[in-house]
This record gives structure tokens, C-alpha cells and sequence, in this order.
DNA sequence: AATCTCAGCAACCGCCCACGA
DNA sequence: CTCGTGGGCGGTTGCTGAGAT
């Protein structure tokens, strides 16, 4: 069907905002809201389209942005998301809560794709450009799948935590939430705690939903799993053995607690170089599933960890490089550890005809954790003359 | 000093989706 | 179920300023 323009455009103005409409548009919102960007200009007494005020609120003019350079952690986190979920700039600014999708966009138009291109990697698909050549030859290609297999379900999950967000912005509250989210769409899993503002720990706990046959009511007090790490170790815990069992009947839950310990956040500037590589962490991802509810989840240790500003769960840690392989075996093992208890098979998510149990699974995480890892070799290896910082 | 080139970024455009009538 | 509308999203454009020639 046809479109109707958001607004009559006849007259309006376009172009650069001046600071008397900015502070037209800021004085009525602050008063009235935005309520209805459509009828907004006209009551504001401004000559732009709605959907122009929409855009200079959300991207400029509200109090909530931070502006100004991104920071280390910020680009980790932009390069890790992206290379998961691709130009999905939204879903990624969800986890740089005060950055808008639109700064991200620009940011990765403009800094980091060349930043990478100059690297060797490849922005679009994040595999070192000479992989092409090898990728037939050494299996990588199977990386690439298991990357976009990944994708998917980091996906589901980004949006799952967006719809949180948003959703708790209106203050609604968890119960029907979690009755939304279970009964619409069974195979997503839920933030259900994120950090506190100010904090220097964090937890994010997550839950998934019931299998169909079981109450849409959330259980509070079903098994907890707790995944806690600092820059020294990684824990985990089960709170109740058969945590994953109970899973056929009641939603499981996993709960990351992370705390910054030794690791603080870095500020931005100084040995640019030298901080941006040794920075760089990758994503390790393990994935656990229960084929009972066939449910596959992803957890996720990437990016940023940032304790002061973060709303949305990004567990991330600001490891020491030496860390990184550690932390990649120990979260690999761990979903290792927990398919096993799970007694799972690959799920829904075995849409290759595996099926073939730890056979396919150890070769499954030992591809991504080799994956990242030659991403994250590369990185390190870069010469510090390279024109790329 | 004038001109050119290019990077950075704000803003626009068009498409899509959700929702309500 | 269809249609109209509002709003969100990603891609792209075009202005601006800094640096190079």
C-alpha cells in the first residue's frame, strides 16, 4: 500500500537545527513530552516535520547522551557486537546505553571499518581478508557457520533484552513481561536483572522460559546458576545440581555476576595504540542447550565492562590479554560442563544432521574458540607502527 | 592566500513493522 | 482481514572544517 508522508511538507524547514528550534523542541518536551511526534512541531511551534523532531530528540537533544569520543571498552564492544549481529546499529546500542544507534553507525562508518580494513580483517564478515583464500583448504568456512549460527541466537537474545529495556521503561513490571515474552515466544530467554548504576559489580541474570506444557506464571525461586568472574578466575556455580533438569518443568535460570575486581575501567586517550590492542577481547561463546525445551542459549562474556552507566546486561570484562585464553577455555569447558548436565543434544539449533553429541561439540567449540582466536592473535600481532591507530 | 581533498557527522530518505480502527 | 498511521531502523547524502597542495 501507499505511504502517506509523516507530514505535509510543504514550507517546512530541513537542514541544520538552530539553537532556538533546539530550544523550542527542549522546552515543550520537557513540559508536555513528545507524545505524538506528528502533532508535536505544530504545538511546539516549529516549522520541521515530526519525524525530523523525533530524530534531533532521540540523536542530539536528549539529556541522557553522552557525547563525545568513544572510549576503548565502546569500540570493543561495537567491533564484538557487530561482528555478531552485522549492521543491526540499534540491537548494538543497546548495549552503549548512552550512545545512539545513529553515533554507533557513524562511528563504525568512519573509524572502525577502516580501522579493521587496515588490519586485514574484513568489516562485513570480521575473518582475516586472507581467509578466503583458506577458508576452503582448513575448514574455516565451518568458523563462518558456526559465527553465524552463533549470530542467531545472540540475535534472538539482543532483542529479547531491547524488548526489557523498553518495556521497563514504561514500568511495566516483571510478571507480565515474563508472561508476554514466555507465551509469545517460548524460545527466548529474558534479562531479568541488570547492573545497578554506579556499581563496581554487576549481575545479569537470565532466564528462559518454561516449556509450553508448564505454568506461564515464572517461578522466582527456580535453580540459579551463577557464572562469576574477575579479571583472576571464572566461577560457577550451581545452586542446585539438577538445575539444568529442572529445567523440564520450571524455568532455569543463569545468573552472571561479574565483578570488575583488578579490572578497572580505562579512560579513553593515552597509549592509544598500545590500549586498543591489548584491549581487544574477543567473544567467547559457549552455547548451552536443553533439548528438553529445545532452547539453545547463548552466554556471553564480550566487549566492555563498563560500571558506571550500563542499564542493559553486558556482561563484559575488561580482561587482561593474558586472561583471554583462560577465560575463552573456561567459559567453553563450563558450557561444556552444563551441556553435559543438560544431557543435551544440539537442539533445534542441529540444523547440520549432527546430533552426534560431544563428538560434534567438541569440535563445534574448539572451531569458535580457534575462530576468536585468530581474530584476537592477528590483533595483538599487528605491528605497533601500524598506521591503524 | 586560494583551492582542493577528504574525514567526520548531523540529518534526511525510504522502507518496514506494530498497532489500532 | 484490510487499511491508515506512528514510529523505528538502516542506508545515504550533503554540509563543514581541517589539512594538504
Amino acid at each position: 500500500m501507499g505511504r502517506s508522508p509523516c507530514c505535509d511538507k510543504v514550507g517546512l524547514k530541513k537542514g541544520p537545527w538552530t539553537p532556538e528550534e533546539d530550544q523550542k523542541l527542549l522546552a515543550y518536551i520537557e513540559e508536555h513530552g513528545h507524545g505524538s511526534w506528528r502533532a508535536l512541531p505544530t504545538k511546539a511551534g516549529l516549522q520541521r516535520c515530526g519525524k525530523s523532531c523525533r530524530l534531533r530528540w532521540t540523536n542530539y537533544l536528549r539529556p541522557d547522551i553522552k557525547r563525545g569520543k568513544f572510549s576503548l571498552q565502546e569500540e570493543q564492544t561495537i567491533i564484538q557486537l557487530h561482528a555478531l549481529l552485522g549492521n543491526r546499529w540499534s540491537a548494538i546500542a543497546t548495549h552503549l546505553p548512552k550512545r545512539t544507534d545513529n553515533e554507533i553507525k557513524n562511528y563504525w562508518n568512519t573509524h572502525l571499518k577502516k580501522r579493521l580494513a587496515k588490519m586485514g580483517i574484513d568489516p562485513v564478515t570480521h575473518k582475516p581478508k586472507n581467509d578466503a583464500l583458506l577458508s576452503s583448504a582448513d575448514g574455516h568456512s565451518k568458523n563462518v557457520s558456526n559465527l553465524s549460527h552463533m549470530a542467531q541466537w545472540e540475535s534472538a537474545r539482543l532483542e529479547a533484552e531491547a524488548r526489557l529495556v523498553r518495556e521497563s521503561k514504561l514500568r511495566s513490571h516483571s510478571s507480565s513481561l515474563l508472561h508476554q515474552l514466555t507465551t509469545t515466544n517460548p524460545n527466548t530467554y529474558v534479562l531479568v536483572n541488570s547492573s545497578s548504576s554506579g556499581s563496581t559489580s554487576a549481575q545479569l541474570q537470565l532466564k528462559w522460559p518454561s516449556s509450553k506444557h508448564s505454568h506461564n506464571s515464572v517461578d522466582l525461586e527456580s535453580p540459579t546458576s551463577t557464572l562469576t568472574y574477575n579479571s583472576d578466575q571464572i566461577n560457577v556455580n550451581h545452586a542446585s545440581s539438577s538445575a539444568m533438569g529442572a529445567a523440564i518443568m520450571q524455568p532455569a535460570m543463569i545468573e552472571f555476576v561479574g565483578s570488575s575486581g583488578s579490572s578497572e575501567t580505562k579512560e579513553e586517550g593515552g597509549d592509544n595504540e598500545q590500549d586498543w590492542k591489548s584491549h581487544l577481547s574477543f567473544t567467547p561463546l559457549g552455547l548451552v542447550h536443553d533439548h528438553h525445551q529445545n532452547i539453545s542459549m547463548s552466554m556471553e562474556a564480550a566487549g566492555a565492562w563498563t560500571t558506571n552507566d550500563h542499564q542493559v546486561g553486558n556482561v563484559a570484562g575488561d580482561m587482561e590479554a593474558a586472561d583471554q585464553e583462560g577465560f575463552t577455555n573456561l567459559l567453553l569447558n563450563n558450557s561444556d560442563e552444563v551441556q553435559s548436565l543438560s544431557d543435551g543434544d544440539r537442539g533445534v539449533d542441529s540444523d547440520n544432521g549432527g546430533g552426534s553429541g560431544s563428538g560434534r561439540g567438541s569440535d563445534y567449540y574448539e572451531d569458535n574458540k580457534h575462530y576468536w582466536n585468530s581474530i584476537l592473535n592477528l590483533v595483538n600481532s599487528s605491528p605497533s607502527e601500524s598506521p591503524m591507530f
